[in-house]
This record gives structure tokens, sequence and C-alpha cells, in this order.
DNA sequence: TCTTTATTGAGATATAATCTCAATTACAGG
DNA sequence: CCTGTAATTGAGATTATATCTCAATAAAGA
């Protein structure tokens, strides 16, 4: 699946195969494919995660209205922690950056 | 509080005064007051949302170990997504971005 | 084949947040 | 000061997402 789909997604076009499958099975695997590094997860607050196929660090844009998740253009800024003027102590250890918008088939609709 | 609590921590702040408040009645009037603008709610993945009094955007680090969330000096990048190579259609609306890191006080416990 | 190890299923549990709705409180007009 | 109306609150139920427990099943190795 290369649509970003959150893990009852993933569950549901699991179970429509494999009827019996649980869905502690799927999110039990996802989570594990996403610690060795196999997929990668999208985390978005209020909603459910997503995640996705592709392992390369990029920059998602999740639709205010029907709650998808798409990749976007960019390229990510690897060294956007130098950005900060004063650390504080701080160990900075990468960072999370989701844009907000409307998508195409949200926006067109009356 | 400055301190970016959480409802959870709003709530037993105002519970120690007073006894009898509801933390429906915390988490609404929390959320109400995001709303209409009055305090600013920081969204953090898998864990409870944060609050902050201070209404410009600015930016937040997130320690990975105690789950506190801070101020981080740097400048907001309000034209980031003028960064998007191709917005397909995308209506973009912002975009939310936290760093990760290890706050000074779990980074020099033993 | 037999033993050990790993994976799975079903349902319980955890957590954050929201909803429901009756009860309480605040408030404006008279 | 009353009274009717509107707004706010409290308590607990409910939702959503995700994780945990543990017996049952399956896989793998000797």
């Amino acid at each position: 699946m290369h649509c970003h789909p959150t893990a009852d997604e993933v569950y549901a076009a699991v179970a429509a195969k494999y009827p019996s499958i649980s869905r502690a099975t799927v999110y039990r695997n996802l989570k594990q494919l996403a610690e060795i590094g196999e997929i990668s997860e999208i985390e978005t607050p209020g909603n459910a995660d997503h995640f996705d196929d592709q392992l390369h660090h990029h920059y998602h844009v999740r639709c205010l209205e029907c709650g998808r998740v798409f990749d976007v253009e960019m390229d990510y800024i690897s060294d956007l922690e130098k950005s900060i003027k004063d650390t504080h102590g701080f160990q900075f250890n990468g960072h999370d950056l989701m844009f907000k918008g409307i998508c195409p088939a949200c926006g067109n609709r009356p």
C-alpha cells in the first residue's frame, strides 16, 4: 500500500484476505517493521498514525478535512536544528514537520 | 502556568484549589481558550497535548525521556510552504514543527 | 518426532479526550 | 428582589487509538 495508510486501514486490507487476522497482530507487526526500519511511521496528533513504505526522510501534508496524508515535494532540511540560537544544554535529535492543508478532492467539493 | 502544562497538569493544579472541579470543565475551557486564541495548543503525537500561554508563533522541543515541552529559540519560518516544489492543487495552511531531544535534566542523569 | 522458541488471536486494559445530560449557577428584565 | 432564560458545570459514560496479557497455535531445530 503506497497511500500512507493507518494501522486500521492496513488491518482492514489484510482482514479482507485473511479474516482471522487480529488487530493486535497488525499493530504489532507495523510497529516492529517501523522499529527495524522497514517502513516509517508518520505520527499525527489527534489522529491515527499513518505508515509509509518509503524510507528516505521526507515531509507530508495532512488534509484537515479528510485526514489523509500525502507526500510533499520538498527537500528534507537535515540541518534545521542549526537554526536554533541557544540550545540551553538540550541534545537535539531531529524534528517532525507536518504541513496542514486542504487536499484537491476536499477543496473542490461544493 | 508558564511551563507548557498538559490538560491533566492544569486539572491537577486547579483541583488543588477547587477540589470539586471536573476534568471535563478543564478540558472544555482549555479547548475554548485555544479556539478563541487566548492560549495556544501544542499537539504531540502519542502524548497528551500541552498548552502555552504564549500566543506568538514559535517552535518547541519535546524531551523524548520525560515528555516535557520547552520553547526553542528560533525564528518562526512563516514562508516554509514556499519551499514546496509542486503543490499538486493542495491549499497549504501552515505547518507544525516539533523538535525532538533530551533535556538537560534527563541528559545529565546517570 | 520431540522439544524449544516465536507468533498469533481474543479480549482486556490504558490513555487522552470528548460527549451526555441533569443540576447548578449567572444574568437580565421587570 | 424575584423570575425566567441562558450558560456553565460535574459525574460518569463513551470514543478512539494503541498496547498488553496469556493461552493457543505455528514454526524451527536437533
